[in-house]
Order: C-alpha cells, then sequence, then structure tokens
DNA sequence: TAGATTGTTAATCGATTAACAATC
DNA sequence: TAGATTGTTAATCGATTAACAATC
C-alpha cells in the first residue's frame, strides 16, 4: 500500500476500479477474475493485474479475487479512510454545486467552510455553511484544520489566493480557475479545467465527422 | 490541420497551449520560440515542436512561432471555428453552473435548452432559458439541430436518457454522471468524473504526506 | 552570409500487452 | 492431483526527449 512511485497514469485508473468494485460488491458478487473484470470494464486483464500488482498481491492464484477485499484495499490506496478538511472559494453556482454535492461527504471529504469576495453572498446559506467574507479567510483555515481549498473563483485572484493559503497550511487545492497554480512542490493541486475538456470534445466531434465524409 | 490519427495525449495539450497562446496574444507578444514558450510552460520544447508538428509546419526556422497564427491554427486543429448546439439535462447545482459559464458561449458552444425530471423546476428560469419536463426533449433535440448534450443527471438514469438522444441524432455526450455511457463508436463521449478527480487527489496528499515522514 | 530555430529522425524511456511459471 | 488464475518477467508498443540537418 505504501509502495513509492506509482505512475499517475495507474492512479487514474483506480478510482474506475473502484466505481465498478463497487457495483458487483452492491450486486453481492464475492470473486471476479481479472479476466472478467476485464470484460466488464473494456480493459485488458494483463493492465488489471499489472496495476493490482503495484500495491502488492490482492488475489489468490487460480481463485481470482474477492471484491470486497479489492474493495477496500483500493479505497486504502487512495486515502479514503482519512478524512479531509475542505474550504471553498468561490460561492458562485459551481461553488455552490461542489458544496451541495453529498457523496463527497460519504468517501471523508468534509466541507467546512465557503467565502466570497462578493458582499452580497455574506451569510447566504449554503448547505451548513453560511458564506464567509475573504477577511476571515486566513483565521479560518488556522482555526480548523483546513487541509483542502477548492478554488471557484476567476483565474485573475485565483493564483494569489493560493499563495495565501500555502502560507497558513492547506497542503492541496482542487482547482477549478483556469489557470496554472504556482506552489511549491510539496503541495498537491489537481486541475478541473472544464473548458479544456470542452475542447477536447470539440475536437473529437470534429474528427468523427471528418473520418465519416 | 486533418491529419489522422493524433494521441489523445497530444490533443489533451493543446488547450494548454491555447491558453498561454491568447495570454501572449492579450500582451501584444509577437513571435515566441519553442524554446520561450517551454520554459513559460515548463515542458520541453522538444515536446512543443513535436506537437505542433503533428499538424503540419506552424512556424519559421530561425524566426519561432508567430503568436496570432499559432493561436488560431490550434483554435481550429480543436474546432472553436465551428459552432454547436448543447442541451443541458439535469437542471441542478451543476447544470445550473454550466448554463451560466459564458465563456462556453464565446468558443461557439450555445447551449439551447435545459431539461429536469423534477417538476418543481419546470418554468424555471436559468440564465434565457426555462427548464423543461423530459417529455418534451425528444421534440426538441430533433427541431433545435443539437448536437451536443450536457448530462448532469445521476448515473441511474444517465445510460438509458443517453441511448435515447443517440437515436435522435445527438452526436456527443460531456458527461458528468458517474457512469460509463454505452454508446456506437461513432458518438463522442468526453467524461468529466469529480469524484475521481477528488480521489487522485487524496492519493497524492497521501503519498506527499508518506515521504515528508 | 552567419545565427537562430524549426522540422524531423534517432534514441530513450515508460506504459501496455503477452506469455508463462508459480501456486492456490 | 488437475485446473484455474494470479504474479511476474519478457516483448511490444507508443510517447517523450535528444540531436542535428534543413532552412529561414
Amino acid at each position: 500500500m505504501d509502495d513509492k512511485n506509482i505512475s499517475q497514469a495507474v492512479i487514474g485508473r483506480l478510482p474506475r476500479y473502484l466505481r465498478y468494485l463497487g457495483e458487483l460488491k452492491d450486486s453481492n458478487v464475492e470473486r471476479i477474475s481479472s479476466q472478467e473484470l476485464s470484460e466488464l470494464m473494456h480493459v485488458t486483464a494483463s493492465q488489471i493485474r499489472q496495476d493490482f500488482n503495484n500495491f502488492g498481491g490482492f488475489g489468490q492464484q487460480g481463485y481470482g479475487y474477492k471484491v470486497n477485499y479489492l474493495y477496500d484495499e483500493i479505497a486504502k490506496i487512495l486515502g479514503l479512510n482519512k478524512t479531509h478538511h475542505l474550504i471553498i472559494i468561490g460561492a458562485g453556482n459551481l461553488g455552490q454545486a461542489l458544496a451541495n454535492y453529498m457523496n463527497f461527504e460519504r468517501r471523508g471529504f468534509h466541507f467546512k467552510g465557503i467565502f466570497d469576495a462578493n458582499e452580497a453572498l455574506y451569510g447566504k446559506k449554503i448547505r451548513d455553511m453560511y458564506v464567509q467574507p475573504m477577511d476571515d479567510l486566513i483565521t479560518f483555515v488556522k482555526d480548523n484544520d483546513i487541509d483542502i481549498a477548492v478554488l471557484t473563483i476567476p483565474k485573475a485572484s485565483a493564483v494569489k489566493v493560493a499563495e495565501q493559503l500555502v502560507g497558513c497550511g492547506v497542503k492541496a487545492f482542487w482547482n477549478f480557475a483556469h489557470v496554472d497554480l504556482n506552489v511549491p512542490k510539496d503541495i498537491v493541486v489537481e486541475n478541473v479545467h472544464l473548458s479544456d475538456s470542452l475542447m477536447k470534445l470539440s475536437y473529437n466531434i470534429n474528427i468523427k465527422q471528418m473520418e465519416n465524409e
């Protein structure tokens, strides 16, 4: 579980494994072979076994993998047994959408506060939080042991805010702002650039269209 | 521009190039070399040149790349000169957030309608649209030349709705539902699985923490 | 022309797939 | 024990980086 230097390609596949294993679990499937899982997920059985073996053997030869056990192990690898304290910077539509999405809470990601620069939003109730002014940010982060900041603010302010937050102990950013954060290398950044995603979609539509002409 | 079989790894980098070139353009920078761009973006100059050369030569030897020209060419490759008609299925927080994000419109992605299964939302105004019932979906898609559907509905309904939409001519899905759509191979799917993204973040926090112990 | 920088080929690196020995 | 399937090594494939000839 604590092996070093697993490639991000592998990590990127783990959540999808977890999803399929969760569904199998819900269907009371007890065991599954890499072959069966490969057919279900449309990936090669070889890749599945290689991926799992990055973390040590989860299966039994001649038998396959125990669904429950494998599920739990992958969840642990992904750190889903830990809890995290998050704040959201930017109480616009997207910030509110994320705040209201309950499934993150179930995974141990606890939203503790939401902030915005817009006075008109101060005190607005979002789930069980009230939108706070940016002036209170630093104090709040220190007092509430916040380790993850979700950035749903315009890119103009994102870089500066991120620097401030690093200064008061935030360890990771879930960055929805369309800009590259410039943070020390021990800080984790996970970007969600929605417009980039839409552009990829656009490219692929174009290509498919040309193929069919 | 119409070369075939460019890898998705390359395509995935194009929007980021476009973003940096846009910023250079805004700063009235006229030319840039792969070397300069590589320092700005923290990627190798070699990769930059390889990426661009997948689409034919955009630069001039001994000179570099003209920022404006390069910007326009990449935009064209990504199909941003085309317009698209989108609908949003699911008028929850996320659906509303996407509907209200004006930058997509500027790129030629026009939101034409928003639908929800929840009666309470019918008629609610979101930007210049009114939430419509799912019963009107098929007719609307056919009448309005919709080519992209944005799925911001729970996974339980996403697969079925996607099948219906393929049946009436939708060519692409921007899928925020946490499920793999099962559509014909000439249909484009771009997934945005937010919980997967958060799990990757979680893994990387874990790893960094162990490294520092 | 000389200098700079691309376009492109070759070398390296990493990720995926195939094969099979180990073992349950 | 025989059959099945993993764990793991080897082979292949693809992507990235390095090097340099072409050329502006």
